[in-house]
RNA sequence: GGCCAGAUAGCUCAGUCGGUAGAGCAAGGGAUUGAAAAUCCCUGUGUCCACAGUUCGAUUCUGUGUCUGGCCA
C-alpha cells in the first residue's frame, strides 16, 4: 500500500483465467517478449501422467517455455493451497534472484488468493480424521456434525450452511487437532507481507457461449489424442480411486466412471464438457470481484498476437 | 397401409381422479483459508403437439389431424 514501498519491490505477473481461455499460450508468448520465468497455478497441473487431460502444455512447448511446479507429484499424494503458497513462494524468489520476472499463470484462484493474502497457522490434514469423521457423516448426516461444531466452534458453524460437508470437516478436524477453535485460529492470522509487487491481469472471455464452444472442441481434441489411454493407465495401477483429489479433476472423473462402467462413452463425453463449464463458471466467479485486477478481454476469434499485445501494454504501464 | 405406444422446461421424464404443472441433469448467480479442476448455497411461465367437441373451466376426457417409436403387413 505504501508507495514508496511499492517503488523499491520488484514486480511479479499474475495471469488468471477461467480454462480454456488462452492464458498458457500468452503466457508462452509473453516469455519471448520479456524475461521472464512461468510458474503454474493449477491444482492439477501439479500430478505426473496426467497431461492430456489438464491441458498441460506439451513438451515442445516446455521445452520452449518451462513451467515450474507441474509434474512433480505422483496423483496418489494429496497437495494443498498451503504447500503451493510455500511451493511459490519458494520459486518466486528463485526467479528474483537470478535477475528474472515470475510469471505465474494458472486457473486455481484459491491458490493465487493464498499467496496474496497469507493463510492461517493451521495443522495439515490428518487422513485417518478425515476418515473417521466421514464415516460419522455416512451414517448420522452431515447437518448432525455441523452441530457437533456448533458446540466446540460456533464462529465457524455459523458461518457454514449444514450440508456443506468439506469445511464442516475441515473445522471439526482443525478442533480435535488443536483444541482450539478453527475460527480462532485464523483471527490470529497475521497480515502477509509480499517480498514482491504483485501484477495482476486476468483473461476474460468476453462471450460465455464462445468459451463454452472452446471448451466442448479442446475435450474431443484431448479424446482424440489418447485422453482414455492416459486415463487407462492410471485406472490399471490399481492403487488409485476417486475419491483422491487427482481423480476427482475435471475430465478424470468422468473417465474414471466410464471406465469403472457407470457411464457410456456419450454419456462421459457430455459429463466432462459440463464439468469444464462449471469450472470455468466458478473461476469467474472469483475474478468478477477480485480486487486491484487488470482485465484483458478475449473476443472471438482468439487473436494470440492482439492479445499479448494488450498484455504488454499494461505490463509497461506498470512499470514493466 | 393396419394396430399399439408416445408427444409436458435446453435434455430425460413424472404429474394433474378436469381448477393452466415438478423432479433429475444442463444452464445462470453466489460462497470460497492444508481436497479448491474440490465442496456447498440460491434460481423453474413452460403455446403441457395442433384443431374441434363436451364443460362454468381442458394440458388432463372425446374425436380428427400431424410427428416420433415399435409391431404386423
Amino acid at each position: 500500500m505504501l508507495a514508496a514501498n511499492t517503488k523499491t519491490l520488484p514486480p511479479v505477473i499474475f495471469l488468471m483465467g477461467p480454462t480454456a481461455s488462452g492464458k498458457t499460450d500468452l503466457a508462452v508468448a509473453l516469455t519471448e517478449k520479456l524475461p521472464c520465468d512461468i510458474i503454474s497455478v493449477d491444482s492439477a497441473l501439479v500430478y505426473r501422467g496426467m497431461d492430456i487431460g489438464s491441458a498441460k502444455p506439451d513438451a515442445a512447448t516446455l521445452q520452449r517455455a518451462p513451467h515450474r511446479l507441474i509434474s512433480f507429484l505422483d496423483p496418489s499424494e494429496p497437495y494443498s493451497a498451503a504447500q503451493f503458497r510455500c511451493d511459490a513462494l519458494r520459486e518466486i524468489e528463485y526467479i528474483l534472484h537470478s535477475g528474472r520476472i515470475p510469471l505465474l499463470a494458472g486457473g486455481t484462484m484459491l491458490y493465487f488468493k493464498v499467496l496474496l493474502e497469507g493463510i492461517a497457522d493451521l495443522p495439515a490434514a490428518d487422513p485417518a480424521l478425515r476418515a473417521q469423521l466421514t464415516t460419522e457423516a455416512a451414517q448420522y448426516g452431515w447437518p448432525a456434525l455441523h452441530q457437533k461444531l456448533a458446540e466446540v466452534d460456533p464462529v465457524s458453524a455459523a458461518q457454514l450452511h449444514p450440508n456443506h460437508s468439506q469445511r464442516i470437516l475441515r473445522a471439526l478436524e482443525v478442533h480435535a487437532l488443536t483444541g482450539i477453535a478453527l475460527s480462532t485460529l485464523q483471527q490470529q492470522q497475521q497480515p502477509a507481507s509480499l517480498p514482491f509487487r504483485p501484477i495482476q491481469l486476468a483473461l476474460m472471455p468476453d462471450d460465455r457461449e464462445a468459451l463454452h464452444r472452446r471448451i466442448e472442441q479442446r475435450f474431443d481434441r484431448m479424446l482424440r489424442e489418447g485422453f482414455m489411454d492416459e486415463v487407462r493407465r492410471l485406472y490399471a495401477r490399481g492403487d488409485l480411486h476417486p475419491d483422491l483429489p487427482a481423480i476427482r479433476a475435471v475430465g478424470y472423473r468422468q473417465a474414471w466412471d466410464y471406465l469403472a462402467g457407470n457411464l457410456s462413452e456419450a454419456e462421459m463425453r457430455a459429463a466432462g464438457i459440463a464439468a469444464t463449464r462449471q469450472l470455468a463458471k466458478r473461476q469467474l466467479t472469483w475474478l468478477r470481484n477480485w480486487p486491484q485486477l487488470h482485465t484483458i478481454p478475449m473476443q472471438e476469434p482468439f487473436d494470440l498476437e492482439k492479445v499479448t499485445l494488450a498484455t504488454l501494454k499494461i505490463l509497461s504501464a506498470n512499470g514493466i
